[in-house]
DNA sequence: TTCCGACAGTGGGGTCGCAAT
DNA sequence: ATTGCGACCCCACTATCGGAA
């Protein structure tokens, strides 16, 4: 296969360093961020919704690795045959496993295949998975941490065969703002936007940043938990949305508040805590130990998706709302 | 002095497998 | 046989502390 020298421009290849396989890899992870822009040096790529993996190639081996440094290749054995490939010098890659759903990367789907550990389960398994590589750090006996991001795609794009199921995260160039615009109509999850100039690093850098494509609604909330450890006020609030006069319940939110806010509304709660459950529907998945509350308060949540379930991913308190009134708060769908 | 990055802690949905009941 | 719980995936966010700016 080719060699990284003819690859690379002379001053590039310098900056390449001669190393032996050390110990496990930590992947470079991106920032959350609202603030979308657009940058000539900046690059722009699909955010895929399924499980991040660092591959490992040496001396014929191949190892997938996830994100906490499990070995994934009993999980996906069609990943680890289509890697093998005598041509293929050793090397380092980043990637992430995806499944789809129409055209949209799907992580309820991918759970169905997550948990596997049965090669022929794993192969008879209906869920048809791809891996999308979009990073190399490692190739033919030199470390690329030190490189720019431009040219470890370059040589990544050149040392591989992209032949399904394995394939090359293709980008944009300066257009974050419109990219993410686009991702969001068609139902991605997002976009990461990277730093061309940039470096590989193994942890989180503001070099790659997440451009969610998130969601927000209203919710009624109809009940709370009991915190846990050191945490004051309540855990997680219980909230839903009417759907005629039912109230349908959506999951627990139990992220976005201070202590203070914690305190401050633990004790408005416990003024119009009521015996019942408000929920029409609620499956009682923790023995019943909550506070139900008369549906009186409304918040704002964002949220990533609704699962299959009918239940919030990601949520998030973001803040109350006192100029609606919990009749009003229905499920909002996309047009 | 103020700000930022890293880390621990608390919270979420979902799936699977194993041990306790 | 059923249930509960931890271990994994995917996370968001707050609080704290020490070092950089």
């Amino acid at each position: 296969m080719n060699s990284l020298k003819d690859i690379l421009e002379p001053e590039e290849f310098e900056k390449a360093e001669k190393k032996d396989f050390s110990g496990f890899v930590k992947p470079m992870l991106a920032t959350l961020t609202d603030d979308y822009f657009d940058d000539p040096d900046w690059i722009y790529e699909r955010k895929l919704d399924g499980e991040r993996c660092i591959i490992v190639l040496n001396k014929g081996e191949c190892g997938i690795y996830s994100r906490n440094e499990k070995k994934l290749n009993n999980t996906y054995p069609e990943l680890e045959n289509a890697l093998k490939d005598d041509s293929y010098s050793d090397m380092i890659l980043d990637a992430e496993i995806v499944t789809f759903d129409g055209n949209v990367s799907s992580f309820s789907k991918l759970q169905n295949r997550l948990q596997i550990k049965n090669r022929d389960i794993a192969l008879d398994s209906e869920v048809k998975v791809y891996l999308y590589i979009f990073d190399i750090i490692y190739y033919d006996s030199f470390e690329l941490n030190q490189l720019s991001l431009k040219h470890r795609k370059k040589i990544l794009k050149k040392v591989m065969n992209w032949e399904d199921p394995i394939r090359f995260v293709s980008h944009r160039n300066e257009t974050g703002k419109s990219y993410h615009e686009e991702a969001c109509r068609k139902g991605w999850e997002g976009i990461i936007a990277k730093d061309g100039k940039s470096n590989y690093v193994h942890s989180r850098s503001k070099k790659w940043l997440k451009f969610k494509c998130s969601k927000g609604q209203e919710l009624v909330i109809g009940g709370f938990s009991e915190p846990e450890g050191e945490r004051v006020g309540f855990g997680a609030m219980l909230v839903g949305y009417y759907e005629g006069d039912s109230l349908v319940y959506a999951g627990k939110v139990g992220t976005g508040f201070n202590d203070e806010f914690l305190a401050k509304w633990r004790k408005k709660f416990d003024n119009i805590e009521s015996d019942t459950s408000p929920f029409e529907d609620f499956n009682d998945d923790n023995n019943g130990d909550y506070h139900w509350l008369k549906p009186k308060y409304v918040g704002e949540f964002g949220f990533t998706e609704w699962t299959d379930d009918n239940k919030l991913r990601h949520p998030r308190f973001l803040g109350m709302r006192d100029d609606k009134e919990p009749e009003e708060v229905v499920k909002e769908e996309p047009k």
